[in-house]
DNA sequence: CAAAAGCGGTGCAAAAATTGCATCGCTAAG
DNA sequence: CTTAGCGATGCAATTTTTGCACCGCTTTTG
């Protein structure tokens, strides 16, 4: 597409951080580059780079055209999904943000669903931390996010929220596996092992071990993984920490999961969201109402 | 620039109906122009126009691509108003499609006011009955609206609402000139003039009129400008109708204006708005909210 | 019913815009 | 104080765009 070829120029720019670094980026040559971007600069009204001695920065102008041209980007691919749409070619992309919680069983489930109706549409998934997902959503390198606790929801538009309480992963055998819910103090006299610091269910934990005099967050190990913190329960005997939407017990009858009592730790808002005030592609479109709909259908 | 180019080529076309005749109006050739197109359609990925026998029309996939050509104008001049707001300059430009009763004195007015703190902004104003003020908004043509009783308010997002009672203007030796207020019924039997069938006033009088029996709206003369009803009472003496916001009587003393009871006549909703979901210019922007303020500001 | 008028599409050469190369002047790192 | 890296620029080569003439087609018109 034509218009496009300056905004891709632009951002290599910026990418790259001097024109030099972007022409052999992208097959070009470094004066013809320059030429286009002084050119645009010409015919835009003003500069958009400073000139360092040692490459170029966005200025202030820069950056709302940054912005502007990832908005535009993002209109233009839901123009071609909706063209496409309407000429019955049913295609699209969708791009997600989520939790760690969502990638073993819920979003496989529900995007293996749509695909089956949808074959033309393909997903990104990808694992964000709840600040990367907001940043992802405002740079239109994300449609949607699902994730626990987003911290600012400055430019996050809630879609559908709903609450989770953090279950306690614990053998079969262990002494408070046979508790309906088990409390914040007995579980953390336990060996236990938990996520690092920037995670939704960490920051839940320790907030409410603050308010509680004797009780502390003193994990045997930490990681981001909760993949790895699942499996390290083969080899000792640990209790471990998750959202009950990222585990399917009945795949390890060894296990039992307990909820933690809502009267010890308040539960984790899961929510769904986009970027304030976009129109999401069609596809995305479509997918987040699917999204809801089996949200809303989850068992509580 | 560059990028807009082929736009304003595609939106020639639109408006001419074929591709020669927008040749002619663009100072271009036919086959270049034509090949424009198709290359365009060619990046595009799909056919944008129909090819009839007598010239092209948009098919559907065209009609979307307009609705994108125009936002992404709009929002390539929002761009522009923010930058050149950053580098101090203070620039802008707002359009205003407004209801005759704005015409007078408020507008005036309050654009003043305002171009007096930026002398920099711009303005076009237009008076638009309320269907034409709807498209135009969401053709882009026009930043915001000020109309009464707007038709759809599919895409009208309404920034600001304020009911205003109809009033009856007549000369000071009238017999109803010393009522407080008047009865439908009573002016009605008045020789009278009223605006025609597609403005919000007469709309409201004939609703009212409806609901009565013995009452019917038989105006002597009609006509779609208040400026011309009320300058033909100097000549006859009729009753006419307006909302007290396009009125000044203090200007005309052998003339009273008096509200319709609103026991008998809804008053008119008087609806400040946008195209739902867009994002105004700053110029924009800031002038609805001293408009808004100006609103809340006025005497009921 | 045939001629005319109007339409979009196309081959080819001229014109215009873009690009690559060599080189300049500048600044900060070594 | 040298040097490496940067953006800018003059000039020629190259690519893209344009204008002209003309085609095939359909509808209008006499």
């Amino acid at each position: 597409m034509r218009h496009l070829k300056d905004f891709e120029f632009i951002e290599g720019v910026i990418r790259a951080g001097s024109i030099r670094k972007a022409s052999e980026d992208m097959n070009i040559t470094a004066s013809a580059l320059n030429r286009r971007i002084n050119k645009f600069e010409d015919e835009f009204g003003y500069e958009i780079f400073e000139r360092l001695p040692r490459g170029v920065r966005l200025n202030p102008a820069g950056e709302l055209l940054l912005q502007h041209i990832r908005a535009h980007r993002s209109d233009f691919a839901r123009l071609k999904s909706q063209v496409s749409d309407l000429s019955g070619v049913r295609r699209g992309h969708v791009s997600i943000a989520c939790s760690q919680a969502l990638l073993p069983y819920f979003l496989p489930r529900e995007i293996a669903r749509y695909r089956n109706a949808h074959p033309g549409v393909t997903f990104s998934v990808n694992a964000r931390d709840r600040v990367a997902a907001e940043r992802e959503l405002t740079e239109f390198a994300s449609d949607i996010a699902l994730v626990f606790e987003p911290l600012t929801l400055v430019d996050f538009e809630v879609l559908f929220a709903m609450a989770q309480p953090i279950h306690a992963i614990m053998r079969a055998t262990h002494p408070l596996a046979n508790r309906d819910e088990v409390r914040l103090r007995e579980v953390l006299q336990f060996p236990h092992v938990a996520p690092s610091e920037k995670l939704a269910v960490r920051i839940l934990l320790e907030t409410a071990a603050r308010r509680m005099s004797s009780a502390k967050v003193s994990p045997l190990i930490e990681s981001e993984s909760f993949d790895f913190m699942r499996r390290y329960g083969d080899w000792e005997d640990v209790i471990s920490f998750q959202f009950p939407i990222g585990l399917d017990m009945t795949a390890h009858p060894d296990l039992v999961s307990r909820p933690l009592s809502v009267r010890d730790v308040a539960p984790g808002n899961l929510l769904l969201g986009q970027l304030r005030g976009r129109t999401l592609p069609v596809a995305s479109a479509r997918f987040v109402r699917e999204l809801v709909s089996a949200l809303r259908a989850m068992p509580v």
